[in-house]
DNA sequence: ATCATAACTCCACAACTGGGGAATTCCACA
DNA sequence: TGTGGAATTCCCCAGTTGTGGAGTTATGAT
């Protein structure tokens, strides 16, 4: 019925419009449950109570919207990369840890599906993701490279079926039972000496 | 320029005609390229150099024709079955080997594709995948389906990160060097006795 | 008091989507 | 020789998409 009041609404200094953030928060979500192509501007509109346009006015494409929410809200590298620092004997227990509990923490879920979603179609996700999973590991252990992508695909694997194909014998365990499950296999992964198969010797 | 020819073409029997086939592979290749949503009806029509109304015409509804094309190229489930039997002390590698293959092979790789690239958005293509995924395994090996399942993701994980994130670390290394580095700890999973944590003992 | 600029809304567009209707042409069988 | 059905086309529709333009109102600095 009655238009919505146009113009610059009162009240709103120029810096603090908490609009810019409810777009991000709103954008998180849709990017999260549908993929980027499924997520329509309007649709994150309106989840945002906001007007289309706005997302133009403040991102301008929908590219760079999806690149700033993946960028602004991404303590991801570095929460994995802490992991990192300790005690060697322990590393692949911390990593499994901290990487599956990535999954599992309500704030950094959505963005891993986000991006797990749209990658899957989109080229550019997939160069996000990417680097995302390589991340400062093989910088640190160059010669690893292969072994440290190993335990990656194991886990991204574990919590692909786990939060989106959602296999029964994943989902039934609970955080710490899987994490211990897989631990010692990915400390294998992360610590073994040779670069290809001779690793047999378990 | 000049109209196409309208009506049935002369020269073609019933039942023979290839369209339908080609419509199936026109649509196996861009539900493999681009996922079930960003696979437009049109596009496939065109890639089969169709109209798109006999799509309509064949199948009804797009909904059936991906359903269609995932059941009717579908070997996969007994190329996996068949890797289960055999000596027990190398089942790691031939399961690692057989599921492996089946992403490079040219012939089911689209199918494998075009049900991870759908299953990130679609449900209903999830489900088919994890069906595929969960397969004849458990019920061979109830007390194992954990087990069963740690392998699964790891080598669906796998299969992620080189043919759709293309990891360079991943895509690297060709099929039997990866089959390798992982059949001991696929071998490990199918294999050990406890369900839970109380494995570490490598 | 003035004025650029930021925040915001409405409208429009051109493209594309999946689906359906109707026409046309041919084949197979009675 | 009819006639029914299969294979194929074209046209249409209502909806949605990303994006761009143009207008409106408030803020903040001058």
């Amino acid at each position: 019925m009655s238009q919505q009041q146009r113009g610059r609404p009162t009240g709103r200094r120029t810096g603090d419009s908490g609009t810019r953030d409810a777009i991000l928060d709103a954008a998180l979500t849709l990017f999260a449950e549908r993929g980027y192509d499924a997520a329509s501007v309007r649709a994150i509109a309106e989840s945002a109570g906001v007007d289309p346009a706005l997302i133009r006015h403040f991102f301008g494409d929908k590219n760079t919207l999806f690149a700033t929410v993946v960028a602004d809200r991404t303590s991801i590298p570095a929460r994995l990369g802490a992991a990192l620092d300790g005690d060697p004997s322990t590393l692949g227990a911390r990593v499994a840890d901290a990487y599956l509990r990535l999954w599992e923490d309500p704030q950094t879920r959505p963005t891993l599906l986000a991006l797990v979603r749209s990658a899957t179609t989109s080229p550019h996700a997939a160069d996000m993701l990417r680097d995302l999973l390589a991340g400062r590991a093989p910088a640190l252990a160059p010669d690893k490279a292969q072994g440290t992508a190993l335990a990656a695909s194991h886990l991204f694997g574990i919590a692909f079926t786990r939060h989106i194909i959602k296999l029964p014998a994943i989902t039934a365990c609970d955080h710490d039972t899987l994490v211990a499950a897989v631990a010692p296999t990915i400390q294998h992964y992360l610590t073994a000496d040779q670069q290809t198969a001779s690793t047999n010797a378990r």
